[in-house]
DNA sequence: GCATAAAATGTAATCGTTTACATTTGCCTA
DNA sequence: TAGGCAAATGTAAACGATTACATTTTATGC
């Protein structure tokens, strides 16, 4: 491995103007610079990212954690994020954990190595609570949650993320506004905060007049589509049975669409559904699903300037 | 920030052995190890990762590079490789690198960065030649690919993958077999080395007979819904019209249904489509969609294990 | 050509670990 | 209890970059 010292020996000059000339060029006379950079080029040298990071105590990196590759949504966020991050110098790292290997050893670990400059959370970690947070004296890195929505535990993180109840509430009065009185919700598993907030939202809508408050159904629809098709048997089976199905993101209402039209029923038809998130797939279900669009990229985007501001502080 | 140093000092030993009591307890004595772990608590001291893959000149971490997040296919993937590194007490870094932005430099400076022990392509690397694996002096890390093809300038970079000319000839002659003859091929672009070979067993498939070699037709379908629903349009606009369309992944497969469907088509009655890669989404595709399976995750655990090789020499 | 300031370069410490080697401690046996 | 060996611990040198500070070289004005 060919480092700073040979290139200085070959150049005929000490370490120290090698990494000027890589670091600051302007410092370094023309003619020295020729030199360095010629030896550079006939050594093939390239710095050693791990040595440098460790004494500058600075990777220039920005770990996302997310909790699966291949939910569409997060293309979109990480298009945002990516985007950002290329403007200002910085590498994104995606660190994929499964919702279920999420736990507060793992991401405090993380939090202080120090192999990251910030962290963007897209994930909710409410079952954890702080306890990360507190325990070691080393400076944590910054953490920012993005979509999801922080638990009270965690109350101190900052978090982008957009209206879920909001933009739930709205959607339910939407379809309670076509005629719908029956409208069952199929939800996220408990870890997801986000579905939750989209959950109060939904109930929220529905409680605002006297029938449609009696016909609060939710099911759990575990986030894939699997779990939602076997939320909609079972919302199905129930009599009366429900009009509209509003799910908590697009694949479990891709899951609904699926096991309705299963069951010989028409959708809209029989019954409306409606998603959240708008992912690339929503516009070629049959029927076109309707769903609730997030402006992905700008959440994206933002999440990484709100990182990038608590690690400059 | 506490060190090393900090521990030793409150434990009253030598930073030496801290050093040995995290790496390697059974080497101090259980005195000294109790004083070395209440001042390592008293502290909340955790070691500085950059410092110790630093001097130990290993990091640990494999890279992932994967052209899209949000790509169902890789998921799969992705669950094999985590599994095995889990196993082997390896971390998996996914660097999410569009197609576009893969250049020599780029990949090049990764690869001798050190920041990890050795990185998985689940892309292919053609437009760049093997550039990147000249021109330094540094030895490079190893690199093997998963899924994808290698080109032949890269023939040295091990490959892990299925025989994609193979199935997709099978996939062919099964559709000849069931009595078609005009079968069109939506394919991916020039990039994806994996594309082509798929490409390249449907023409084997189709040229067995005079008959079927008449009517190759191949479009671009940029791997993508949006590109292959353009090319099913051109492809349903000749005539005689395909009676089968063969798509190189299940995204353009669902991409080449919706527009079928939309020309007021109907599959498979009019049209047979057959995608690859089984998906996720490829069962609740209406009608569900045929395609071909690959092991996934079994390709994600040999990639590892190949990488895993390469780096322990 | 000289004094002086500015620019360029060199020297050496430093970041936090690990580890080869040297030293000390503890234990066992004769 | 001395001698010898093993176990435990300490010392100090790395790893490869950056950077404060010291020194040398160059440029400028007279």
């Amino acid at each position: 491995m060919v480092s700073i010292n040979h290139v200085a020996e070959i150049a005929g000059v000490s370490n120290a103007t090698v990494s000027r000339c890589i670091n600051d060029p302007l410092k370094v006379s023309k003619r020295t610079r020729a030199k360095v950079q010629s030896a550079i080029a006939d050594t093939g040298y390239t710095a050693n990212t791990l040595a440098r990071s460790f004494r500058r105590g600075k990777t220039n990196m920005i770990m996302v954690v997310i909790p699966s590759v291949g939910d569409p949504f997060f293309t979109l966020v990480m298009e945002g994020i990516r985007a950002a991050a290329k403007r200002c110098g910085y590498t994104i790292m995606i660190n994929e954990t499964q919702l279920s290997d999420l736990n507060a050893d793992e991401i405090g670990a993380m939090m202080v190595s120090r192999q990251a400059d910030g962290i963007i959370l897209l994930a909710s970690l409410s079952p954890f609570g702080n306890a990360m947070l507190s325990g070691t004296s080393n400076r944590p890195i910054p953490i920012v949650i993005g979509c999801e929505t922080v638990s009270s535990d965690l109350a101190s993180l900052p978090s982008v993320h957009i209206d879920n109840v909001g933009a739930a509430k709205e959607a339910t009065e939407y379809l309670i506004s076509q005629g719908h009185r029956n409208v069952s919700f199929i939800s996220g598993p408990e870890s997801s905060l986000l579905t939750k907030d989209r959950e109060y939202g939904y109930l929220k809508g529905m409680l605002a007049s006297k029938t449609t408050s009696e016909y609060v159904q939710i099911e759990d629809g575990g986030m894939s589509i699997h779990g939602s098709a076997k939320a909609t048997r079972k919302l199905l089976s129930q009599r009366p049975r429900p009009t509209a199905i509003f799910c908590a993101n697009d694949e479990m209402a891709m899951g609904a669409i699926h096991e309705i039209k299963n069951q010989g029923l028409s959708v809209p038809e029989d019954i409306s559904v409606i998603g959240f998130d708008d992912i690339r797939y929503a516009e070629i279900t049959d029927p076109p699903l309707t769903t609730i669009y997030q402006p992905a990229e700008e959440i994206g985007e933002r999440v990484f300037y709100r990182v990038l501001r608590s690690i400059e502080d």
